[in-house]
DNA sequence: CGTAAAATTGACTGACTTCAAATTCGGTGG
DNA sequence: CCACCGAATTTGAAGTCAGTCAATTTTACG
């Protein structure tokens, strides 16, 4: 039985979240060739701002993308888990803005940009399934901005929770309402444009509300159903959106 | 000597300021099909979240796309002007996460998605090129979480001029430190995740420390330099990336 | 003019920050 | 197994930035 973290896996299963893998594109996939890395938290994935020779695919572990202002304080932009790509832009347009970090302990496979192009000419499935994960993650960082922009401490808290829940539960590791978190509040608090003691705070007090339960590294939502209102969390913007434009066109859109 | 908003020539510039198109490419784009059409403040570009079978050029005017909350208040994604792109995920994978309304009058082409399709795998320059000026966006939208998330309110604010300034300047209306702005103040309250009223309070502190001059829908700068520190503002995000700007040299400006 | 939208102002409130200290946790070596 | 250390968490007290509510003035425009 292969290790988790010893394949490409991880990445077929998230885009085919979104997009309807052949055969043979999920074999083309799975045959990359890519050099394994462990990496401690705080590790750097990419160098500042420079272009780059490669990119990555999260296998295991959380890293973040983010900037950090003048005065020390610094925004996360986007969580990255297992099946993540990393830095398609930096090695596709050799555009960068923003730093890429371990939050915590964990494994990439860093995959040369030359057979990420080849690959994607090669599989025109891929590379709209590629471009359409970009665009998700797009979704993603929209959601932030309402987040960071709009909403109170444990709303947003709690919304990013109900997001981790979600993505962690597609990706098969745990449920929605029970799953690894290993991030320090500090990182919590990056994500959230809050500061870590009122992290602290928020959290304690969306646990004794009943609405989450925390413990080592691993957080419960005994009432799901209560955190996605207290959040706003509507899950739509994460719901996998199979089946695009093809030949027949599929009307069957299933409403809330 | 044709009206400015009567060709798609502002996607064209768009389109090079960040990368190098093709005499042919450029033919390409100006014979697009497309139908013109003016629009009122307010009117909806998409309707909510459907898919569509067609997507706009900004050719006049400010448009945005934004997200409602239940609670009523609106935050807004992204500012959009003169030979923005507006809906292409949504033509070309179906997907849409948000609303998006013309915030002044102002007017579009809409071009109908198969025609953009065939352009774009006719072209593979012009692909690459949206796909581009689509990572754009998403370097804006980062900043946007950098900004509602860990600036104050009038480096918000001083952000977000400085911002609409330089792609104001990018798209030959004005220049970076005076041009058109006829939003109302809910409008930037919704972008920086602030109030109106304080929106207001932080507009005139701004003016009375000299940094901007405001007047009937236009924003003047002063004192550049002072803004961007003020600020925290680094152009380098909206940089074009791919060396070459034919239409006007500018004055080459060095960043510290 | 007359009206509605937008901008402006004031007084008050409160959510979140800041600063600082105490406690707990995870790992490591004795 | 226990002592120890730095990182992370937790708690308290005080301060502030931005929100809320509500009224007034200005502007745009038919």
């Amino acid at each position: 039985m292969p290790r988790s973290d010893a394949t490409l896996e991880p990445l077929v299963r998230k885009l085919a979240l979104h997009s309807d893998l052949l055969r043979e594109e999920r074999e083309a996939l799975l045959s990359l060739r890519f050099e394994r890395r462990p990496l401690r938290a705080h590790a750097q994935l990419f160098r500042g701002v420079d272009p780059a020779l490669h990119c990555c695919v999260l296998l295991d572990g959380y890293a973040a993308g983010y900037k950090l202002l003048r005065d020390g304080s610094r925004q996360i932009l986007n969580v990255l888990m297992r099946g993540d790509l990393v830095g398609i832009q930096r090695c596709l347009f050799q555009r960068a803005d923003h730093e890429v970090e371990m939050l915590t302990d964990g494994t990439v496979a860093t995959i040369a940009a030359a057979d990420l192009q080849a690959l994607m000419s090669a599989h025109s499935g891929l590379s709209r399934a590629i471009w359409s994960e970009s665009l998700f993650h797009g979704a993603i960082q929209s959601e932030w901005i309402v987040n960071v922009g709009r909403r109170s401490a444990s709303a947003r808290l709690g919304h990013l929770l109900c997001e981790l829940g979600v993505r962690n539960e597609q990706q098969g590791l745990g449920s929605r309402d029970q799953f690894e978190l290993p991030l320090t509040q500090a990182n919590i608090a990056d994500c959230a444009g809050l500061t870590a003691v009122h992290i602290n705070r928020t959290l304690r007090s969306l646990d004794e509300a009943g609405l989450i339960r925390r413990g080592r590294g691993r957080v419960t939502i005994p009432d799901w159903a209560g955190l996605t209102r207290m959040a706003g969390f509507d899950e739509q913007y994460l719901k996998p959106k199979r089946a695009e434009v093809s030949v027949s066109p599929r009307h069957q859109q299933q409403g809330a």
